[in-house]
DNA sequence: GCGTGTGAAATGCTTCACAGCG
DNA sequence: CGCTGTGAAGCATTTCACACGC
């Protein structure tokens, strides 16, 4: 199977790939992406290798070209649908950012469970109630949730929606969720993260990082 | 030198203790902690010596105790100032998050290129101009900087608050910073976790996870 | 020569397994 | 016995280095 690490950088080089056609660049090579996304060249090519690479010799890669391989290895093609869990400070800053976002992902409902919110629109999407959660996930054939609610609700709600077909999940409460083998749970935990910033940010003292201010020397 | 995941888990066990301290736990098993963060119990071990494990031997390790070692290991005595730069959907939902949380990591100041949101409060916290960047950073001694900026502007400012003095980095912005090696990023690409996760969703195929729904077996 | 694809080596992280203590 | 601390083994991921094609 492909290393999780991969997949993230993959996005990652799709993305940039995504710049370099609207942009005008006909072919790439590996030190170039390489040095947009912060990884080394050999570590580039054999990312590529995982998605089934295309690439020739002297010429690089085919911006184009690439580009399609990697949506096709990346994205379903009748994109993905995804909901939201709580409407409060983060839920309300992803809202607006995934609903202008690129096709092929879309947050296409949004529950709270707080009364008041219910029926209001927030970024042009309605809140529903918890008790519609089970019916809308299978009729708008959702698979991916994000949870934005507070650490006392998750569990529970995790449950939920693992037993509605949910197989994905981005955790924004700092919680361990409990769910079954095959739901894939990734956590996002604000608090930790910066705690952890912090703590590097008082080490600095990394012998030799291989990023520098100067301009990146390829292999 | 400390794995950077270790930090990340030594952490999360540090909040997983003040619960049970506040909770009147006098003491704790590493497979007590391994099934609340959704460790091994051997990791946990492991983790904590790098802390300077303290725990004993059938007894395990007192709540109290271990919650002093872990923090005079992560945390700054003083406490760690940070600076946010942005205060757009990102920013403001952090600011509420941070305000409110654990003495010790404060957000002391908060920037924008707005003219609009100059002088404005946002949860609190007064917004301020950018060319009070470096006066503000050097006077509070900030070392931690949160960018929640647009990816055109994120280079710029980066670079100028690495100039400053920030050793530490937590971007939201879509880009690959360059900044000099003795300073940390840590990027997080909601577009690229999200897609991620889907991708995730969609797979569903890894063979055995060990986390399931039933309780943790522990060792 | 220049850059890709890829075995093979190196590195880093996790898990195993067991000695020693309570 | 049950649980910690920890060498040593086991995996995973990254980097090296080089054959092949342009």
């Amino acid at each position: 199977m492909v290393p999780e690490r991969t997949v993230e950088r993959l996005h990652r080089y799709c993305r940039l790939l995504n710049g370099l056609k609207q942009a005008g660049q006909e072919t790439v090579f590996s030190h170039d992406l390489a040095g947009l996304s912060g990884a080394t060249s050999a570590q580039v090519r054999r990312d590529l290798m995982a998605a089934g690479s295309i690439g020739r010799a002297k010429l690089g890669y085919d911006v184009r070209g690439l580009l399609k391989r990697l949506r096709e290895f990346l994205f379903a093609e009748e994109g993905d649908n995804v909901a939201l869990f709580g409407i409060g400070n983060i839920g309300m800053a992803l809202l607006p950012y995934f609903l202008k976002y690129r096709p092929g992902l879309r947050i296409v409902a949004a529950f709270d469970s707080s009364e008041w919110k219910i029926g209001r629109v927030f970024h042009g999407r309605e809140c529903l109630a918890m008790k519609q959660v089970e019916p809308v996930i299978s009729e708008k054939d959702i698979r991916t949730a994000i949870l934005a609610i507070p650490a006392s609700a998750a569990q529970a709600v995790a449950e939920r929606v693992c037993a509605a077909g949910i197989t994905g999940i981005l955790n924004f409460a700092p919680v361990f969720l409990k769910v079954p083998a095959d739901v894939w749970v990734e956590n996002i935990d604000m608090g930790v993260v910066l705690e952890k910033v912090a703590f590097m940010a008082r080490q600095r003292i990394y012998e030799e990082s291989k990023e520098s201010f100067e301009i990146e020397v390829g292999d």
